[in-house]
DNA sequence: GGCGATTAGTAAGCATGCCTTATTATCTGA
DNA sequence: TCAGATAATAAGGCATGCTTACTAATCGCC
C-alpha cells in the first residue's frame, strides 16, 4: 500500500500540470528574446483579441485583477506595445489599443507558444488535441462561473 | 476578421488553465486554514508518496529544484509536519519523512483538492474525467522529458 | 443644481514560487 | 591523496497577483 489513492495523484496532476506549464511558457518567451514575461504576452494577446477595450472590461475578460492589468500595460506600453487613450464618453476610463509596432512582436508571442504546445502535445493525435482542448475549455468555464463576487460571501 | 486564430486560442487557453487552476487550489488551501502554501502542500503530498527519500530525489520527481525544496522543507520542518534524518550510508543526504502529526493534515489537504477538482469538473462525465486525467498525464510526461539540462534525463 | 454613492484607474506594499550563483561538507575514484 | 562531483544550503532576484487605500470623474436622485 503506497498511499496512492488516484485523488491524490489526480490532484498533483492538476497542480504539477498547471505549474510546469507556466513554466514551459515562461521560458520559451524568455528564451525567445522577446523581453516580454508570460503576463505581458498574455496580456497583448487579449489585447489583440478585444482591441479598443476598457482596462476595466479587459481585467475581467484576462481573470486578473484590475491593478495587476496595470502592471502589465504600464510596462507594455513603455515599451510602445500597447496605447492607452482616453474614452471620449467617460474621462475617468481608457481604451487600450495595440500599437502598430506590436504586430510582429504579436506574431512572434505567437510562434514561441505554438512551439510549446507542440511540445507538449508532442505524440497526441489531431483529435486527442481537440478533446484536451474541448474539456479545457469546459473546465476553464466551469473556473471562472465558480467565483462570484471573487471573495464570495 | 477577429483575429481569432485557433492557435492563439489554443495557447491562451493553456496558459489561462494553467493559471486558474493554480488561483484555486491557492485559495482553497487558504480558505481551510491549513496555513499551508500550495508549495509546501505539494510537497508533504510528494513525501507521503515517495517517504524516506533524499532532498535531491524528492526535488527531481517533484520538478524543482532542489533549492526551492529546500524552502518548502524548512516551513514544513519548523511546523513539525515533516523530519530530516541523516542518511546514514552518506553523511551529505537527509533522509525526508512524513512526520506523525501530519496524518491529518494531509487527509485536509486531500479534501481540499478534492473539492476544487470537482468544482472545475463540474458538470464533467465519468469517461471525461479519465480521459481528462490520462491527457494530462502524457502532457506532463512530455513536458518533464522536453527538459534536456536539470529536468532529469 | 447638488450631494452621496459608485466606478475607473492607480499607488504601495506583500506573499509566494521559483530561479540563479556560490559555499560548505562529504564522497568517490584514479 | 587529491581532484572533481554531489548533497544540502545561503543569499538574493524577479514575476505574478493580491489587498487596501486614494483620486478623479460620473451617475442617481431629490
Amino acid at each position: 500500500m503506497l498511499t496512492n489513492r488516484p485523488e491524490e495523484t489526480f490532484g498533483l496532476l492538476l497542480a504539477d500540470g498547471a505549474r510546469l506549464l507556466r513554466l514551459r511558457i515562461d521560458r520559451a518567451l524568455e528564451e525567445a528574446g522577446l523581453g516580454l514575461t508570460p503576463g505581458e504576452a498574455r496580456t497583448l494577446a487579449y489585447v489583440a483579441l478585444s482591441p479598443a477595450s476598457r482596462q476595466t472590461a479587459l481585467a475581467a475578460q484576462m481573470n486578473v485583477e484590475p491593478m495587476t492589468l496595470v502592471a502589465f500595460l504600464d510596462r507594455l506600453e513603455s515599451r510602445h506595445l500597447v496605447v492607452r487613450e482616453q474614452d471620449p464618453t467617460d474621462r475617468r476610463a481608457k481604451i487600450v489599443r495595440l500599437a502598430p509596432e506590436a504586430q510582429p512582436i504579436l506574431e512572434r508571442v505567437h510562434g514561441v507558444t505554438r512551439k510549446v504546445q507542440e511540445r507538449a502535445l508532442q505524440n497526441f493525435r489531431p483529435e486527442e488535441v481537440e478533446m484536451l482542448q474541448a474539456l479545457l475549455k469546459r473546465m476553464r468555464a466551469n473556473i471562472t462561473a465558480s467565483e462570484p463576487g471573487r471573495g464570495q460571501e
